[in-house]
RNA sequence: GGGCGUGUAGCUCAGCGGUAGAGCUCUCGGCUUACAACCGAGCGGUCGCAGGUUCGAACCCUGUCGCGCCCA
């Protein structure tokens, strides 16, 4: 019901026809989404984009979730900020185009599907048009086709995306949900398959066997960005190796790889191993020749000084074997077991022992060989020491050689890696310091970028082999898909000039069977989202994107591959600020996520605090910095909200409308209040426009509880009247309102909205953000904070008295410097009815305002 | 071990050369015709530690310790 309070000659009829009795947050989230949707308050207007000029235009590569993950508040917090900054750029007028991707390609999502229907890929079935996955996931993996296989990613990323989407519309972002992409999407395969095309065709891409990180468990190749290092447990196996001056000894974590040994190596300035440089020792068990070298990278205090080379117990084994030219002895399989058949040169007799055994297993064999042969010397010296795994994986990496695609980073080519680091350079970050992730990354790589990967969901290499007349494939001479036929997938399409019948047979093709590495496709979200291989013109028109929000974690892989694209591509940035948000940690300052069981969900906290609340938690965090999760923080927001709705409808009711204006403000407290606001908006616009969101609400925030706690409590009175007085009251209230309503609008969008639906037209999220030159700049701000500290001290006297508020005051005397003088009195009569005083005196005098109060005796009511 | 960040009131954070700030918590008081999911008042800190520069340092420099992330 509305108040019959209002003046009828100053709001209109209509004006507060909506305000609420009982306004709350509640419910404001499915009111305004509803609408939002309806009216379509986000959209992007892609024709008036493109008409005009690209400084009126936003973008945003928004990173797209996994969608097989699950979101915590985390991400909650980082895309409200990255939604803020759309929001404010909307209401400066700009285009603001802000899509919404998923990223359902890759391992995550093919793990998700066999544990959710009990399934698992086998390529070599036919595909079962009819195909059902099972009700409920039997205790084995039903094998199924890939297409079947693929067919159910499909499905399950589609119900995960809409919860998604939910999820994202109950946060308030302002994306245009017509705008949506997925990383699997056939446009997104084409728009990968084409860039590696192309990359290929420059020299930018290549294929090559080469050793290769190797996950025994998902049997795929990694690449140097998803290897993390761990300890683990270990032992320095003391061993002989034979030599016609006696035995030398070497200590290894990696006994099982001596039939893989193919030299000893030492540091040339070694003294202890030099003699032996150049001459031949025998490795103990297997008994073969292998030479004695010296390279700089021998470390002489670890162990005996000596070690062996292996083919390949790690990187340091594939750089000497690349620089020392060394023969190959690979023993361990893609399956993390030893290999069938002993490598060349070694004898059968003691390797058949250990073929076919895991690499643990033959560990153990091989220690007994030792202890039986004599050549173990003392009992194994457990250590700790980092070793490299897939950050995905449980089993420590093994190195392979395998055939993988390849593109370049800079890791193998200083020049390009100077122009990466240039690259860095063009990207304006947020916060700057963040800038340091990406030189160290680039700077610190030492090989290309591993793209291939061994599995099924993903996007495959548009590539074909011919097949010899002895069914061995060409490597040398890929057949290439043609760019119009893009997507394909070679394990069922047919590559030109050839037909069906002729895969797999001599004479014929193969595919390649790889899939590309997830960050092979995301590296392209800008191209995807900006439709470079869908919608030209708008390519043109918002490429380089204007904003990249993500989190500092993966600098060194979505940023930094995604630099790497538009780099050979397009020869510029991919886009042009990089805003990069911290993590949500937990109270012990650990990050928040969901394999460490400390994620917190994020919905059950947006249905008790309200979206609002929790967005304005998260544009507590400023940009870079963690921030830990603190529910008591929420209540601080929902208050906020809360009190936004509160003196909105008090100051609807007491006359203010939005056919008032500045003019009408005449009085010098009411035009102090709306120059002191002029300056909020300055600082807060220039907080935007350095993306310090934080430091623009913090300043709003100020303002508006003082607006509330001063300024309302000293009007209210006057407000409450009518003439001149009463109207300039009204107007400046509806002003302040208007504005502070714009402020709060990116922060708050729901509290705001249902606001300004109460007396204004249209949404405030298309409202124009404020400008300092709508408000007056001729009041002196003073004579708020002054008047306001007056008040604040006959408040003091009531509170210590332990009076109500509303206690009459006899006397109050103000005593206030000379120059503030006039400050005091000519805001006099609204500070005599806020602080209900019967005499009021101001006089001049030294030092800070004091004011003396004597209240009256207790009322006779 | 390296890079980056960070250490200010019990908690979350501002301040980044000129006399220590906000919110929350806590204590006391108040139903005040917008809000008791509220309002008012108050308590609370040798700004991690040690040196240095300066008339003056939370702020600049050096060292040191703790914490976090990333990398080895």
């Amino acid at each position: 019901m509305v108040p019959d309070i209002a003046t009828p000659d100053t709001t209109a009829p209509a004006a507060t026809v909506g305000v609420p009795d009982k306004p709350t947050v509640d419910g404001l989230e499915e009111k305004w989404i509803g609408r939002w949707a309806a009216e379509d308050t986000y959209a992007f207007d892609r024709e008036a984009a493109l008409a005009a000029p690209r400084e009126q235009i936003w973008s945003i590569d928004t990173p797209p979730p996994t969608a097989s993950g699950s979101l915590h508040v985390g991400h909650v917090f980082s895309y409200t900020h990255t939604d803020i900054v759309a929001r404010y750029q909307r209401m400066r007028g700009k285009h603001v185009y802000y899509p919404m991707g998923w990223d359902d390609n890759g391992l995550p999502t093919e793990r998700r599907v066999q544990n959710y229907y009990g399934v698992r890929c086998d390529p070599s079935l036919p595909y079962d048009p009819s195909f059902q996955p099972p009700a409920k996931p039997g205790k084995d993996q039903q094998p199924v086709s890939r297409r079947n296989f693929v067919e159910l990613c499909m499905q399950l990323t589609e119900e995960d995306e809409a919860e998604f989407e939910k999820l994202w519309r109950r946060v308030g972002l302002s994306v245009d949900w017509t705008n949506v992409y997925r990383t699997i999407s056939e446009s997104s395969r084409a728009t990968a398959q084409r860039m590696f095309l192309r990359n290929l065709a420059r020299g930018e891409a290549y294929a090559q066997e080469a050793p290769t990180l190797w996950d025994v468990t998902f049997r795929t190749a990694v690449a140097q960005a998803e290897l993390e290092d761990r300890e683990r447990p270990g032992a320095y196996h003391r061993i002989a190796f034979r030599s016609p001056a006696g035995p030398v000894f070497i200590e290894t974590t990696r006994p099982e790889l001596i039939p893989a040994c193919v030299a000893l190596v030492a540091h040339p300035d070694d003294e202890r191993y030099q003699p032996l440089f150049g001459t031949t020792v025998r490795t103990p068990l297997f008994d073969v020749e292998v030479p004695v070298v010296a390279h700089r990278l021998a470390e002489p205090d670890k162990g005996s000084g000596i070690a062996m080379i292996c083919t390949f117990g790690d990187l340091n084994d594939v750089t000497w074997w690349r620089e020392l030219q060394l023969p190959t002895r690979a023993i361990v399989g893609w399956d993390g077991r030893l290999l069938p058949e002993p490598p060349p040169g070694v004898a059968a007799a003691p390797y058949a022992e250990l073929a076919g055994k895991t690499v643990f297993s033959a560990q153990q064999r091989i220690v007994e060989m030792l202890r039986e042969s004599g050549d173990l010397e003392g009992e194994p010296k457990p250590i700790t020491h980092p070793v490299k795994f897939f950050e995905k994986g449980e089993r420590p990496l093994e190195i392979v050689t395998t055939r993988q695609w390849y593109i370049r980073n800079g890791g193998r080519d200083a020049d390009l890696r100077d122009a990466l680091v240039a690259r860095g350079r063009e990207i304006q970050w947020v916060p700057e310091h963040m800038r340091h992730r990406y030189d160290n990354w680039v700077e610190g790589l030492n090989g290309d970028w591993l793209i291939s990967r061994q599995r099924f969901f993903g996007v495959p290499f548009p590539v074909w082999y011919r097949l010899d007349e002895a069914g061995e494939p060409d490597y040398e001479n890929p057949v290439l898909a043609d760019e119009a036929s893009l997507p394909v997938d070679p394990s069922s399409d047919v590559p030109p000039g050839f037909s069906e019948e002729q895969r797999g047979v001599p004479g014929g093709f193969m595919a390649d069977p790889d899939v590309m590495d997830t960050w092979a496709t995301s590296s392209l979200s800008p191209q995807v989202a900006s439709g470079w291989d869908t919608d030209p013109e708008l390519f043109a028109k918002v490429f380089p994107m204007d904003q990249r929000p993500q989190a500092h974690d993966i600098i060194r892989t979505w940023l930094f591959s995604t630099v790497v694209r538009a780099h050979f591509e397009h020869g510029t940035v991919p886009w042009t600020h990089a805003t990069i948000s911290g993590f949500v940690v937990d109270p012990d300052r650990k990050k928040m996520s969901k394999s460490k069981g400390n994620a917190t969900t994020p919905i059950d906290v947006l249905e008790r605090y309200g979206t609002d609340a929790v967005r304005w938690r998260a544009a507590g965090a400023r940009p870079g910095a963690d921030s830990p999760f603190d529910e008591a923080q929420m209540k601080v927001g929902r208050r906020l909200a809360m009190k936004i709705l509160n003196v909105g409808k008090f100051v609807l009711g007491l006359g203010a409308s939005a056919s008032l204006t500045a003019e009408q403000v005449t009085q010098p407290i009411d035009r102090a209040l709306l120059t002191g606001l002029a300056t909020v908006v300055q600082e807060a616009t220039a907080a935007l426009e350095s993306y310090n969101y934080t430091r623009a609400l913090e300043v709003t925030e100020a303002f508006f509880w003082s607006f509330c706690d001063d300024y309302v409590e000293l009007v209210k009175s006057r407000a409450y009247g009518s003439g001149e007085a009463a109207t300039s009251a009204q107007a400046a209230l509806a002003i302040a309102l208007d504005v502070q309503l714009r402020l709060f609008a990116p922060v708050l969008p729901f509290a705001t909205e249902e606001v300004w639906s109460w007396w204004q037209t249209g949404s405030v999220h298309r409202a124009a953000w404020p400008a300092a030159a709508e408000l007056p700049a001729d009041g002196d701000p003073a004579v708020v904070t002054v008047t306001a500290a007056a008040l604040a001290a006959v408040r003091k006297a009531k509170s210590d008295a332990k009076q109500s508020m509303r206690a009459e005051v006899e006397t109050a005397t103000v005593t206030v410097a000379p120059d503030q003088l006039p400050l005091v009195e000519a805001a006099r009569s609204d500070l005599v009815d806020a602080g209900r005083i019967r005499s009021l005196t101001v006089r001049p005098g030294e030092g800070e305002l004091a004011v003396d109060v004597v209240l009256a005796e207790a009322a006779e009511s």
